[in-house]
DNA sequence: CTTTACATTGACGTTGCGTTAAGGTGTATA
DNA sequence: TATACACCTTAACGCAACGTCAATGTAAAG
């Protein structure tokens, strides 16, 4: 079936601007051109579609959808897969967002106290995820270092001054981590302060912190190869120093 | 507690650059400027800052925020309550979002067959609700035409095209109903071209129609006063008659 | 005192359209 | 066939909501 401009844009919920722009940038082209100049939109640009408005609502900027969509090795069945598993993380999101709501009625009726920083559980979106090791390689060399980089950060809302700090302490923990490592002394003051910088790091991660799952997921490192390998990179026995440093910072060890 | 920029930026999930921003459009005031000229926010403002993040969330623009938080009437408890309302609204058109992409996944591994139009179901949004004479009318009174018009439009994700559709199908409707409503026949040609037209309009307002659900709706006009007043102003009778013809149209009396 | 991090104001730039103008095309009606 | 209305095209200006950069002042730690 073929739509023209206006068809196209009714069905879609879009305007017939934005069909004309995104034919202008080359993220949408029409099938052809009538006689009359007209615009002709057929299937294949119905499914283009879906998968543009797909990643629009992931808020992901055009000029990364277009290099994704028009790269010749996209997968639609795969973007689905991915579009799937991104939605459902929103869906969380705005979940905390409602929790959040809940709570700040009830308060505003008296019944209990809120901190400051609870008033905006669900507005920080998480971060870029601590995974890249796991899946984020592949990705890159799929798509491109820089359009990942920009479609991270326009799905996850994140603002260069996050993503500087997010850097920073990445870097932080990193290094603060090999002189902890070079005392031998999971339990002294330099590991102590790396497990805490860890912390800090993992708060740009998670909307609440516990010493449960800190501990869980420095032993995560240990566990996982993959994730072993990363950590342990520079210097063999990395992720196991950290593993320990951390279960003592919280306690998990007498 | 007070907070500079950077400190409630953090917070909250926003830039610095945002709350210098929202200090400048008037939206958002520290509560004092130091000796060094720094802004200084306390209590009232991350609470201010807290609804500004609902609202943007909810897709309202800065000048109608503004509008409507700075207005002496506002009422911060009233505002959570109506978020909160939004938001499960937004949740639900989410769902069909992710239900969208899980049935195009089963198309593409070839399971069945998706039409076109249901291939961009929960891009499009509910639409102005019907019921404006329920509630629209204190709001508007409340906060100024203009505002909520604007706060409607956004919140909605309306295009003006859109508008302008759904305004022409109201004024179809509201045009063919006096008309046929001369006749005096719900079952004439007049009353089912102003059943049908009804049903057009409300399908910018459901994702999916139903004969029930059109009759059951048409049936609400006459059991509820006020939307009966709605539908009455002009004509008296006029909310039984549509109610008849759409009873008609949708077979739902013989 | 020096260095680093963060504050300020000012100003330019970006993204994704919305809107308007001018002129052409399609369709229904008189 | 002519007319009216709806919709097509291109071109171009405008806007919201910041992001980014520059220059300069302030706070805090070593």
């Amino acid at each position: 079936m073929e739509y023209v401009v206006r068809k196209l844009a009714q069905m879609a919920g879009v305007s017939s601007r934005t069909l004309r722009y995104y034919d202008e940038i080359g993220l949408l082209k029409p099938a052809r051109i009538n006689t009359s100049g007209y615009r002709i939109y057929g299937e294949t640009e119905v499914d283009r579609l879906q998968q543009i408005l797909f990643y629009r609502e992931l808020g992901v900027s055009l000029d990364s959808i277009r290099d994704i969509v028009t790269s010749p090795s996209f997968d639609g069945a795969q973007a689905l897969r991915e579009h799937h598993e991104k939605l459902l993380e929103k869906r969380e999101q705005l979940d905390r967002l409602i929790s959040n709501v809940e709570r700040t009625i009830e308060v505003s009726e008296g019944r209990f106290q809120m901190m400051d920083k609870e008033k905006f559980e669900g507005f920080k979106q998480k971060l870029v995820d601590d995974n890249e090791a796991k899946y984020g390689k592949e990705v890159r060399e799929k798509y491109g270092e820089e359009t990942v980089n920009k479609s991270n950060q326009k799905v996850r809302g994140m603002s260069q001054e996050q993503h500087d700090e997010v850097t920073k302490l990445a870097t932080a923990v990193t290094e603060t981590l090999q002189a902890a490592f070079e005392t031998g002394d999971p339990a002294g003051e330099l590991a102590q302060k790396a497990a805490d910088l860890h912390r800090q790091w993992l708060c740009y991660y998670w909307d609440s912190y516990s010493k449960e799952a800190h501990a869980g997921l420095s032993q995560m490192y240990v566990d996982d190869p993959r994730l072993t390998a990363h950590y342990d990179e520079k210097q063999p026995g990395t992720a196991a120093f950290l593993r320990d440093a951390v279960h003592i910072y919280t306690g998990s060890v007498k």
